[in-house]
DNA sequence: TCCTTGATGTGACTGAGTAACATCAAGGTA
DNA sequence: TACCTTGATGTTACTCAGTCACATCAAGGA
């Protein structure tokens, strides 16, 4: 099956950032992402659902990892800590190596409202993900809520910090600083 | 400038809520939704910026009212408080005699990933003006979006016990039991 | 040699969303 | 009365996302 190029799918995310970074979401049709790959229209809405999601390929590997790594917590940890080691765990995932092209897709991302809404809908699905996953762990609802809702914050404040300069470029040095924050800010509530 | 039935836009609503409901999201033009109220496709554009927006008319004068409410609760209110109070406000603004059209809308809004992605970008959107209301009253950045967080959680939450069998029909009542019940479950992070 | 499998291509189609230009009543102004 | 501006609408034509039915063609096994 060697007729085509291997890593069609890697290839075409490639070629999608870099032609929207160059001419812009709206302006680069997913015909020329497809002619830039040498592949046709088809195959790449056989590999994704739509022109949005070439942008957030992985995420659901990232909802898994979450919740079997909130899973995997020793029994006697607190909601806060069981949250707080998946998403250090998640930001492992992260090396220096990857800043710079984060940082370029976050660009790309952060530029057109189509493909802010769709990262909204995916960081909700990471909250979701730590949710479900506490809930299982026999956690009350409503702390399971709030734990999965102040991880998923503090991981977003996490890779905020990454792409800033200033910061540390290891990505777990951050996200424990930033749950920390959030930890001791969980008091200044009244 | 009588020439035209008034009230555009309401209608347009009602016939999407109403055409939705029936035959379905995808399965319902925006043609057809302009048909039925006697207009064209151009108007219906007009007057939203996307066939999903229709479904959520309003919410920028929800995100407003939540940002003046937090500004203008008492220099002494902790930031739960202060939360707290605003989304006690916005729930006054759906009387019981709105929770049939609500729970139909949210049926609608349910059936379909598109709307249901929308949905997570106006709840981030309500979320985000809090925090924002919040930061200006000097609540400092960790704590104001753990507040802010909480508060629509919390809201979510009341609307989710309004459309069900079982609970009260005031729905300000739920947003206080929700929010003391989230205020309790802080404690419970460890 | 035959057959299955899997990834791809082609062409035609629907529907969302946009743009340029025309219409036409209301209400004021000369 | 004649004229003009304004605002909401209609018409037509267009681009592009996304879908569907059907064809292709190499790899690899029976």
């Amino acid at each position: 099956m060697a007729r085509w190029e291997p890593n069609t799918r890697l290839r075409l995310i490639d070629a999608a950032v870099e032609l929207f970074a160059e001419n812009g979401y709206e302006a680069t049709t997913v015909a020329q992402i497809a002619a830039h790959v040498g592949v046709s229209k088809m195959t790449f809405f056989r590999h994704f659902p739509d022109k949005r999601e070439v942008l957030f390929a992985g995420q659901e590997e990232q909802v898994k990892m979450l919740h079997d790594a909130v899973a995997a917590a020793p029994a006697s940890a607190t909601p806060f800590e069981t949250v707080a080691a998946a998403v250090v765990e998640l930001a492992a995932y992260f090396p220096p190596e990857r800043r710079e092209p984060s940082a370029r897709l976050h660009a790309v991302v952060a530029s057109h409202e189509d493909l802010r809404e769709r990262s909204a809908f995916k960081h909700a699905r990471l909250a979701q993900a730590l949710e479900q996953a506490l809930i299982e762990r026999a956690v009350p609802a409503a702390t399971a809520g709030l734990a999965a809702d102040l991880g998923a914050r503090a991981l977003r404040e996490a890779f905020v910090r990454w792409r800033s300069p200033g910061y540390a470029t290891d990505l777990t040095v951050l996200a424990r600083e930033t749950l920390d924050e959030f930890h001791e800010a969980v008091d200044l509530l009244g």
